[in-house]
DNA sequence: CTGTTAGCGCTTTCAT
DNA sequence: ATGAAAGCGCTAACAG
């Protein structure tokens, strides 16, 4: 391996002029810093960044830490993280949680001991309290993505659950329909709750009866096990409409109607929180609130990096980025 | 920072003993090793890496560069490749070069800098032979993903290109197509000049003439312009079915084709190669030549990790890794 | 079973 | 404008 005092021998310098010239430090003489830039290449001189990160205690590295990999929400996210990073001069760590706080855990531990110097983290639940803890016992700047978690604050990247579910469940209304289903993520994720709340004040602000028997529970990830809908489809009084929490959900129900015979959007209209990739829009038919992943990512890069360039810093900022409602043919007037 | 001479100092050791305990190496007295693990929680000792890395010349770190984090196939491989890379206690550093020579470049930068132990390469195209060419010459062990480049040997996981066209281009024969165009990708890239080669021999092997105006060179990447396509759509013979060699070419042809109120597969019948993910199933149509994704990252992972550990090694591997073909309704029979 | 010494590749500090 | 010495946190090699 190449080394700093490789150049400098050949160079007939000290180990400390290369490293200026590497670095751009301090005064060198054109003609030697000319030769000891002809040397580097010659000898395919690639500086270690193991032993620079040592001695300047910073890695360059961040660490981004999604839930779901081959959900098109965190791949878009994580473009607008890398994009941003690589721009900033970071490399980036990945991390997918799978929604599942063990799993977290290990990857906290691996940027632990990596030295990362920020953390771009989609928490896996409220339970990923304590690995945030963690993160900030070590004093390693932090970044919440899409997701709070109750009793940690700092810096976070949001959308606007709430309001996005609102308008998918006050578009619904406006069709007609009058029972529309929830199909929620788990309530251990805060925009899990922020939906619910979102679909409740909907529901409220046009004098619509709140049914529990309508919401169901699931998580995030796609699902085989699609039994529990029947109970809701068999209601006396079954709902005319569904409003699925995510992308991933969605595909689910309509899956399951499509199983069950139930036509969409004839029979059942459905709606749902984020958009699908590129790749599903064979024929772009489901009404969603569209959430701009992209600059979740690369927002919370930049966030990140003010951070730690300015550690003392101010008060922790809040981003919230609104949804936009993209209606198209999976909704359509109650029959 | 708490380091291991912390450590030492409050347990009354030498810090050799420290890493001994931490390293399970040697022989040490089972009270000292408690006391000393003892005190390593107390002070939230958390390895540093660098240091370890510097020393021991290696970082646990492998690479994995893909050319389209967008594309399921790829986040499929990664989501393999990072699954077989924990379990072996590596992590996994991302980049997305995104089919661009410039950026694959400064990925293999990154890589270099960053001394990483091995790399997963997945190359934008022959034009990689020089980054391979630089990464070898720093004796970085290596396994190509997908792709090969022509004038590199070195371990490899492949799909059958050559086969799975083929295949896929028999089954629209044996619907009766007989004028059947080829989308293709670069042929930059291996895989399509081998999807090529699969399609001419499906064509010969039925007796069914080449006509190169049937074929058109696109990118693997969603294309926005399809102006090119009219050249094919309006010829005296037009084709009846289209074979687009990768999943996201068949969206952009399928998306073209409904911009022309050409009905699929009423009025042409596509197939492609590479399934989509998860999140365009919502309606599985598209015939496709799918291809084990996972198991291209998990094998890999495997081969890179064997030849890490044994790097004398005997020949280098190739694994091919035979596409299924999936007939569903975008292939229908000629009318 | 445990400690001492040296050094991984680099940069900071202080000289010259 | 350049160099010498020391040290970042850790482990291999040798001692005891």
């Amino acid at each position: 391996m190449v080394t700093i005092y490789d150049i400098a021998k050949k160079a007939n310098v000290s180990a400390m002029t290369v490293s200026r010239v590497i670095n751009n430090t301090g005064r060198i003489s054109e003609k030697t810093r000319m030769k000891v830039k002809r040397i580097m290449e010659e000898m395919n001189y690639v500086p270690n960044s193991m032993a620079r990160s040592l001695v300047l205690q910073e890695t360059k590295i961040l660490s981004l830490l999604i839930t779901d990999i081959t959900n098109p929400f965190y791949t878009t996210l994580a473009r607008g993280a890398e994009d941003a990073a690589k721009r900033c001069g970071y490399k980036l760590l990945f991390g997918n949680s799978d929604e599942n706080l063990i799993k977290e855990k290990e990857y906290v531990d691996m940027m632990l001991t990596a030295r990362v110097d920020g953390v771009l983290f989609a928490p896996a639940g409220d339970g990923s309290l304590e690995h945030l803890n963690t993160l900030r016992k070590h004093n390693i700047p932090l970044v919440l993505l899409d997701r709070e978690v109750p009793g940690f604050e700092t810096d976070m990247v949001l959308g606007d659950s709430k309001d996005g579910a609102r308008k998918l469940v006050e578009h619904l209304i406006s069709l007609g329909h009058k029972r529309i289903a929830l199909i929620n993520g788990a309530l251990q994720v805060s925009t899990a709750r922020h939906r619910l709340a979102g679909y409740k004040e909907a529901l409220k602000l046009n004098d619509l009866p709140y049914d529990d028997r309508l919401v169901a529970e699931f998580g995030y990830k796609p699902f085989a096990d699609d039994s529990s809908l029947d109970e809701l489809l068999q209601l006396d009084d079954p709902p005319t409409a569904i409003f699925a929490a995510n992308n991933f959900l969605a595909i689910g129900v309509i899956r399951a109607l499509r199983a069950r015979g139930i036509p969409v959007p004839e029979q059942i209209s459905v709606v749902c929180f984020d958009d699908l990739g590129e790749s599903s829009v064979i024929d772009p038919f489901l009404t969603v609130a569209a959430q701009p992943a992209y600059q979740f990512g690369a927002l919370g890069i930049q966030l990140l990096i003010e951070r730690i360039q300015d550690k003392s810093g101010e008060d922790y900022r809040k981003i919230i980025l609104p949804p936009e409602l993209i209606v198209r043919s999976s909704s359509r007037e109650r029959s």
